[in-house]
DNA sequence: CTTAGCACTCTACTCTTGACAATGCTAAAA
DNA sequence: TTTTAGCATTGTCAAGAGTAGAGTGCTAAG
């Protein structure tokens, strides 16, 4: 590939991202000033490479996902990270809220400034350890069971404590309950607790009160269950990729059904970015998706993503990303 | 309105809500074998009535939202509540598992069920009174904030123990805070917080430990914000009456928006139905909302929806908001 | 290697046309 | 007085024809 033919590539990418039309060869010329029939000579060997697209056969030329990769690849990959442009957040990791709501409202400005979907994914505690389980009686036949890990996540949830459980009684199990689970990954809950019933002296204590245990265990799988936050869907009803109701319709399905785990990347170090047929799941096959992991305390991982239209912004997106994913980590480093 | 009138009015508004086209003279004749002509003549006066529209010239009839509001009111509300096919609904509330997931359940159920888009919007724990505050130490310089309702609402905030801050004082801390908001209502602690930093002896405790106070009004002031849970928006997809992408992004964009709380009718006893611009937000002009409150321990309001197209099948849906309501309202007497 | 010129291709929009479904109205029948 | 048959009228929808415009590929000359 030529010098002008890289240029060629590169302005096509940027000007079709900033009109979503097919850029025609006269476009181009006027920017490079050479004449149109020298940019149809590029285009048309760009095209045999596969970094270029018509959508007919007498259209402008579109970027192929190939194109967008080696654009991505040469040119954002390379952009300095100078760019500390991004004023608004800041402010947000500043900010003295709990750890999850800054994430949640970085997750938000970030859908707002890319007009994408934004997605932030994890952490479950699944991997964090318990640390206490508490008894709180909150009135004369109510109390609260609390499960408090080694990270400060907390689950609770109410019982009622009838003539047959007295209040006495609960505070037994409890008191056993802590010796037996307390630095017990969350993980392994279940199974120890089970284990016990079978064979030790709670044995007898639980054995009738089955709803207790139950209670127990619901509280516990609360925390492996996989919390996310999606934002910014609607923004991508405005997107012209999108005015087609078919892809409307295949895209907010597949958010709207707990798909989500199927788009993000989880297992990427660093950003990845998977445009288009990248993507395992079909219905993203005409979306572009950025995901970045970071690691929380507990050893588990978490992902922020970003979805939108191939035809992305990448020169300010992914930039972006990098710059909350950075920042995201320094929020777990601190502590 | 003659008999036949309104047998013709039930027969558009049975037939619309199935097929989601303009019923013809030609297709009522058939079923009630009298002439189309004659048809025609009572279709001409329910016209005048207000209760039906054409959607041009020569088209069918289409029911006005005074139609359905007919319908409703003299068709639907005289329903018998003898409707107990609600099976898959009864397994629901019979499940031992926390009432807020039961009536997460039932939401999701609820959109499946209709093809509409459904609500659940509260309780907050607003008016609950603080019963217990709490200090875990979950780490030689980490602590967590409990806050504990008479209900069994938890709300929790990490904090660092620095040397500044030590454990000792944080817990002296804790103990006068209990003393003071033990049975305070969560709508008054901000005030009475304030109040007392500025007026009794926790003020030399305090006074330079602002972020501490500033993690407490965080954690009481989760307890006000309004929860709410929201599913189906992508069933809207398939309803013809969004084929329309205008219509769909400004639906959607409504719903992304938190504008829920104007969609949702708070302030309804029992059951309230509004048809199209009977809605105060133009958002839903072209959709029907229905509502449902109940009250819960607290006296607090919490409320489920159901939105959708005004074509709905009002002989399902009411009955089965009326059976839900029921039923949540029952979840919440037993205790 | 670059450029001018030209024939060619495809889209997008507009206009027309015909089939069809419903209606309103009038006059006759019940 | 109510119901019905008959018919002209009105509007939608889909298919087809025609046109303007943007862009391309190719060839031959600079």
């Amino acid at each position: 590939m030529t010098l002008r033919q890289e240029k060629i590539l590169k302005l096509i990418v940027d000007e079709y991202v900033k009109s979503a039309e097919p850029i025609g060869s006269k476009t181009l010329a006027e920017i490079l000033e050479v004449s149109s029939a020298t940019i149809r000579n590029d285009m048309s060997e760009l095209e045999d490479l596969g970094f270029i697209e018509k959508t007919h056969t007498s259209s402008g030329r579109v970027p192929s996902e190939k194109g967008y990769r080696y654009y991505i690849e040469t040119i954002v990959k390379n952009l300095d990270e100078e760019t500390n442009g991004f004023i608004e957040f800041e402010e947000i990791f500043d900010k003295d809220i709990a750890r999850d709501d800054i994430i949640k409202e970085a997750v938000n400005l970030l859908s707002e400034a890319t007009n994408c979907t934004a997605i932030s994914l994890g952490p479950n505690a699944y991997n964090s350890k318990v640390k206490k389980i508490q008894l709180v009686p909150i009135s004369s036949h109510q109390a609260l069971i609390l499960v408090i890990t080694n990270f400060g996540y907390v689950e609770s949830r109410q019982i009622n404590v009838s003539e047959i459980i007295d209040l006495e009684e609960l505070t037994k199990v409890i008191d056993l309950l802590n010796e037996m689970l307390v630095d017990t990954p969350i993980s392994k809950v279940s199974e120890k607790l089970h284990y016990e019933i079978q064979h030790s002296q709670i044995k007898e204590l639980l054995k009738y009160r089955e709803t207790i245990v139950d209670s127990f265990i619901e509280a516990f799988q609360r925390f492996a269950r996989s919390r996310y936050y999606l934002t910014g869907s609607s923004n991508m009803l405005y997107q012209p990729e999108f005015n087609d109701i078919q892809k409307l319709r295949e895209f907010l399905s597949t958010i709207d059904n707990n798909e989500i785990f199927k788009i993000v990347d989880q297992d990427s170090e660093g950003i990845s970015v998977k445009i288009g047929s990248e993507n395992q799941i079909t219905a993203m096959s005409d979306c572009t998706v950025i995901s970045s992991s970071y690691n929380t305390l507990d050893g588990e991982k978490a992902t922020i993503s970003l979805v939108g239209p191939k035809r992305m912004d990448y020169r300010k997106v992914i930039p972006l990303m990098k710059y909350i994913a950075k920042h995201i980590a320094k929020l777990y480093e601190e502590e």
